[in-house]
DNA sequence: TTTGTTAATGCAACAAGGTTGCGTTATATT
DNA sequence: AATATAACGCAACCTTGTTGCATTAACAAA
């Protein structure tokens, strides 16, 4: 990828992913940013983060695209694969540390995988 | 849910699922059948056909819903979990019969997981 | 500090998957 | 055959996300 500029937008949305751990939805940013900052230029900055190593992407329930900060990997090869929880109470999505074995399938070349789990997250299960 | 009348759309697409094991996307359905039946009926078939526990759907690649046959669920319960594998050569998916053990998580309840594994399929994999 | 290159932005229009409202048709029941 | 109502077709709409293009602003070099 190319150099990227430190524009108010990036620095603004790098901010929203430092200062906690969870994932935030593109729908959610431009909900937060959108008076800010044009949504067209929220994708774009979020597609830049992605390209260059910095958030990793993937798919929540209702299609909807989720943005997070990677650990430990490069504009070249995002390493990040963990499972992802939804909390079907509050909505909040975060990334989950551990890695789930996936058992070998005959014939098949697995290259990618993602486990959505859903269900009650610390603070709505009591 | 109510009764489900047996009309010519129930039919046909009831047939597409009968005659293979694998999943099929609205989109591709209604390419498909676009032409005999309006894409409104092919999506509420669907939903339908989901609600009484004979299709279970979920999101592939790229937030397309896929459809695929149930095997002992009810309209009460879709106890039918388990994961997909997506091919990224030919784009085929098909759900897979094992079930992937998740490690239970301190302070959160599971209540629904999806897996959706991406790699090449038996025929792209030589 | 001014200049110049080009990445980044805003805007408007668009794309695609899916949904909704409503008047009409057809299935199944009596 | 008459009736109730599920299912249908159509058009219009909604949402998330994308594209083209003219304008603005980072940043490096002079």
């Amino acid at each position: 990828m190319g150099v990227i500029r430190k524009t108010k937008a990036v620095e603004v949305l790098l901010n929203e992913f430092n200062t906690s751990d969870v994932a935030i939805s593109a729908k959610a940013l431009i909900k937060q940013l959108g008076d800010t900052f044009n949504k067209t230029t929220i994708y774009r900055v979020l597609d830049k983060l992605e390209d260059d190593g910095i958030l990793h992407s993937f798919l929540g329930k209702e299609g909807l695209k989720w943005y997070a900060k990677c650990n430990g990997c490069t504009s070249k090869e995002h390493k990040d694969v963990h499972p992802h929880f939804q909390c079907l109470s509050c909505g909040r999505v975060d990334c989950l540390s551990f890695t789930v074995l996936l058992p070998q399938i005959p014939n098949r070349k697995i290259e990618v995988s993602q486990l959505l789990i859903q269900g009650k997250c610390e603070e709505c299960f009591v």
